[in-house]
Parts: structure tokens; sequence; C-alpha cells
DNA sequence: CAAGAAACTGACAACGTTGTCCACTATTTC
DNA sequence: GAAATAGTGGACAACGTTGTCAGTTTCTTG
């Protein structure tokens, strides 16, 4: 890595910040016109309005927002926090781009930040959050119960779950249908004939991976089957843990002719260990959550589908529904999955 | 979709959240000494800390930032603004990462938001956080130029550039050395005895793609090569664009026997061109940046890699740097890249 | 043309916090 | 035993803004 020097550095010196008053004295009003101007009230003469816009823009005034809310009756910051699992994997990125884009539309900005499965990295962000008195928090909750949050929600604070509900707390909440989707994934498998499917799938405890895991089971009791527990590997949530994990399934004596995986990392993890030992075509494969070239690998891989795009959307239009009546009652919304055949899963 | 709906909600009515002032009179002593316990100044008889620390527990008191930052004298609302192209792009979704992991050392929040190759909205997203008086504002530039942002700079506002350099604005930047990895792949693509090698990037005016071009053509122009214009599509930014455009090439009656792919959804885009004429092992492919699975495909995808999270690291501790510096000389720091080769890029 | 209404403008306090400064107590020093 | 010195704690103003309310001007209308 190079790294080059600017000897000089513009000699532009700081310059404190105008703030109203300044504006006030350059246009010649009082402080409380300004603030009728910049806040777009009615009531000023539009002499007034001409005159304070002009010096606001020779000043090159911004608005404070911080101080404006402190004052402000409602004490809305226009704030709002997200705690994802990883801001850098793509099924949750891709919720926050959903929440982004419904905030956008109400001028509210977005905090991101990675919770990484850590329960005190949870309540460390929540605080932090609330300490800049965000209007809502997005969140998807790790392990650990959530009752704390009622605490913070007393004191005005809106909470919403995503992706997986919460523990020990009342709150609205958008997941996918995870049993719905297993089950439907599974029975796809079973269709053409196979018999030992394997769930590789993320620790007991995450509810998602719970719910998928209750769903693959599901399926196999509607069709008559028993639980082969050899076939089940849990507790892996990174692709690298998750391809040594396959790779055991696939060393067993009786190996499984199909594999569910639980998450997208996951499924990532299995078409590795299945292209390490070339039976990619030999052994049938459905991942849950799609991921971009799914389609191109050889076979394209057969997902149960969500629209992690959507359900951040649904996100953040129920958490600006709540501040806007804290009264509403909670609502879960519950977004279907569709399955998409792409070849792995159709494997006999 | 499903909504259900909890019937009765939780009946503790909101209450409004308690100030120091109300931890002073619980705890019997005056506001400014909860001030100084919540700074945690010396100064403080042990006595009273506990005393403060046990009526701020009770009362579940929330120290607020903003109105901390308004009366401070440094005013730091340790607050960060990121403006990516899009948030859930693989490639700036994981610089987001990056920039967090450092972020987080210093206890600062970090706004993200996607500019989405819009001048306009880049222009308002500063505003926005201009507004929330962010501590600093690392960002992608678009391709209008920067120069609006002195006046941000010169009211106590860091910028810091990722990716790309702005234009007409002098500041910490930090990109990948696009001219040496160009080349680097297209000497790559030399060696395995391609000639017509077709360039398939952003539109002129991109920093980065017209970097990537200027080493392609220099590496060109090293082996004793014209340009062949026919061989060049530019302008193309999503996979889909992409992969028609590059469809478009391979149907020239003196179609490429290699590709350079500029970027990492114009390589995905490529990838599916080739399956669809069934040519993925007959044209020989490298992409500038890399991406997930790009070493399951088949072929694997050769590459030119980046590290993205490396270069919003570097670009957070250059905002820091300078936040503690203001009159630091202003830095470039220029990232290497390195080659991957996988398959796709040594197919002669 | 007076009187009342409507439209407009500004003085002042307050939001929750921290910087400044002064007062008080307990300890040390001469 | 008086004076100087730490060590504590609190009163008050201020950060930049908006809510309240009262004051001033202009416009209607009989």
């Amino acid at each position: 890595m190079t790294t080059l020097s600017n000897p000089t550095r513009g000699a532009e010196s700081l310059r404190p910040r105008p703030t109203m008053r300044d504006v006030a004295a350059l246009a010649g009003v009082s402080l409380k016109t300004v603030s009728r101007v910049v806040n777009r009230e009615t009531g000023v003469s539009s002499d007034l309005v001409t005159r304070v816009e002009r010096a606001a823009g020779q000043l090159d005034y911004r608005h404070d927002l911080t101080a404006s809310n402190l004052r402000r009756s409602d004490r809305k910051t226009s704030t709002l926090g997200l705690l994802i699992e990883d801001v850098s994997n793509p099924f949750f990125s891709s919720v926050h781009r959903g929440i982004e884009e419904i905030a956008r539309e109400r001028g509210v900005a977005v905090f991101a930040a990675s919770v990484d499965d850590s329960p005190d990295r949870e309540r460390d962000l929540v605080f932090a959050f609330s300490q800049r008195r965000v209007d809502a928090i997005i969140m998807t909750p790790t392990l650990r119960e959530q009752s704390y949050l009622a605490l913070e929600q007393r004191g005005g604070l809106t909470v919403v779950f995503v992706d997986r509900e919460p523990r020990g707390f009342d709150a609205d909440c958008v997941v996918t249908d995870n049993v719905a989707g297993a089950a439907m994934a599974i029975r796809h498998l079973l269709e053409q004939g196979h018999r030992r499917i394997a769930f590789a799938g993320d620790d007991s405890g995450v509810t998602t991976a719970d719910q998928r895991f209750a769903g693959y089971l599901s399926a196999l009791d509607g069709a008559g089957l028993a639980l082969t527990p050899d076939l089940v590997v849990r507790g892996r949530h990174t692709t690298v843990a998750a391809t040594e994990a396959v790779r055991g399934l696939l060393d067993l004596d009786d190996p499984p002719t199909a594999i569910f995986a639980a998450q997208n990392l996951i499924t990532m993890g299995a078409v590795r260990a299945l292209q390490s030992i070339g039976r990619q075509h030999a052994v049938a494969l459905v991942g849950f959550d799609d991921f971009l070239m799914a389609d191109a690998l050889d076979p394209a891989i057969t997902v149960v589908a969500q629209d992690p795009r959507q359900i951040g959307r649904l996100a953040a239009q129920l958490a600006f529904a709540r501040i806007d009546d804290p009264d509403r009652p909670t609502a879960v919304h519950v977004v279907p999955s569709v399955l998409v055949t792409r070849g792995s899963g159709e494997i006999p």
C-alpha cells in the first residue's frame, strides 16, 4: 500500500457554523422568524421569507437537528437504529436496503450495526442507540431473551423485530414462514423419491433454525418417516464450518441422498462440500434463502426463496405505523416463501 | 402474507424518560454531580458515586447524547455518515463492515445510506447528515464534482472518500490500484495467448471504471496491440445490462476470445451471457473484484481481488486521524489488488 | 373613519446537558 | 492556632433551537 501525501493543505481555516441567530442578524429579523422560515411554518410574509432564505444561503446555514429535537415537543429525531447479524451478510444487507427505502420516504436516517450473534453486543447497541434517542429500533434478536427492552419501550422507544421473533417480549415482528418453507423443501425432495434427507442448520436456539427444523420434521412425519439423528447437523453458521459438517455427512457409511441446508451461508458450504468430492450431480440439495449466482452454479441450486428487501420494507412500515399510533395492537407479519426449482433439488 | 393481531397490548403506559434532574433528586445531590458521575469525571467521593449510580439504575436513566453534545465544547456527536452506492451491494457492504469495526472501537455509531449513483441523492444525504452533525462522512462520490463539500468541511465536517477519488475537492481518500490491477488482468490474458480481449465496464466518468479502462489500454499497448473499439462496452452497471452487453460482444462476426469485466456485477452478467450460449469453457473471463461463490462456478472465475473490508477499515482510520488532527496533510491510500487464478482466466 | 379581526413578528423561557466559577469542608503547613 | 491548600459539591449560564404568548401592524367592515 502506498501513501501519497499532499504537503499543502487548503488554508481555509475552520469557521464556526452559523446559527439561526447569525441568519437573523443578517436578515434583520428575529431568531424566531428564522425558525419559522426554516420549519416552513405559515404566517410569515413572503418578503421576510425571501430575506431569510437569502441570508441562510449566504451563510451556508445548516439547521441543527439535534438542537431542534431537544426543544421540540414531539422529541422525534428522525433517526432509526438497525441491528442485524452482519451488515455484509447478503440476506441482511437486503433487509437493510428495504428498510432504507421506506425510511427515506420519511426523511429518517438509518444507523446500521452488526450484532454478530453476541447478546452482549446486542445490549450495547440498543443502549448506544437509546442514548442517541433514535425513534425506533429494528432488530434481529440473539439467543438471550429481550425483556430488558420493555424499559426502553416504556421510555418511548419503538421496537420491531425482523427475521426472528423475540423472547419474553411482545412486539411487532416480521418473519418468514419458516416452518412451511422448510416443509415445502422437504416435500419436494420426498417427491423426487428421497428418503434419506439430511438437515444442516444453525444452532438450536436460533428461532429461524428451530422453525426450519420443525418444518423438516413435520414433512418427514407427513411421509411416515422417522428422524434419523445421524443425518442432522446443527450449530454451524459459517460457510467454512458448514463445508466441514456436510463433508462429514457425506462420509457416513450410509450417506444421505439429499441435503436440506437451512440458511444461505450453509447452502454455500454444502455446495463446496459436494463439489470437493465430485458428488454435486449425485446428491440433491435444497437451500433455504436465495443467494447471488445460485442459478449460475452447476447444477443450479434449488432454493426456498425469501424476499429480504420486502421483509425490510414491511418492518420499517410497522415501525412507522407504531410511531404514528403507539396504541395499535402488536402485529406479526408472516411472509411466505417460494420454492425456486433450478436443478440441484431435482436430482432423483 | 398473514397478519396476526395480538388484541391486548401491554398496559404499561408511556413514562417520560427520567432526566439528570430526576436522578439528582433521588440521589439527593445536585444535577452537576450526576453529570460528573455519568461522565466519569474525577473528584466525586466514592460514596456519592454509588448513590448516584444506584439512583440512575433505579430510574433506568439513559444519558441523552444529543443534549450532551449540544452543550459540550468539542461538539462531537460520536456519529459518522456513510454514503455508498448500495448498502446491499456485496463490495460496498463489506466496506461498510470494515468501517463499522473501526468505528465501534471509538464508540461511534454509523449512519449508512445508498446513493444509487444519483448526484442529487448524494447532496441530499450529505445535507441530511450535516444537519445531524455527524463528525465525519465517508463516501463514494458520484459523477458530479464535489466542491460543494468545501463548505461543509469549513464548518468542521470531516470528509473521506472510498473507492473513487473526488472531483474538484482535495480530501483523504482510499482507493484500489485500479490501473495496475486491470493491467495485471490483461497481461495475464495476453500470456494465455489472447489477442482479442474485450472490455466490459461502467460508464465513462466513473473514476474506477476509467482507471480500469486505462489499465486495459496500457497493457494492450505494452503488448503492441491497438484498441479495437468494437470490443469495448461501457455504461452498464447492473448484472442484467451486462449480460445483454456481453451477449452482444459474443455475437460479433469476429468475437473476442477473452473478456475483462471491470466490476463484480458485470462479471456476474458475463458469466450468465457465456453460460447462455454454452461458451463458458471456450472464452476466457477475468473479473475485477471478487464475489461469493466465484470459486464454485464452472469454470471457477479468475478475478482481480480487492479487500473491501480492509478498504473500509483504512477509510475509517483516516477519518478518525483527521478528526483528531484536522491539520494533517491529506493522504491518498492506494490499496493493491491481487490476481486470483481459478480457471476462467486460464482458458487459452 | 373608528373598531374589531386577522395577519404577522418578536421577547422570553425552556428542552437536558456541561463549562465556569464560587463556596464549603477537611487537611496540611508554618 | 492561623493560614494556605486540596478536595468536593452546587448555582448559574449557556449550547441552538422551538413553544408560548403578547405586541404591532394591516386589513375589513359597518
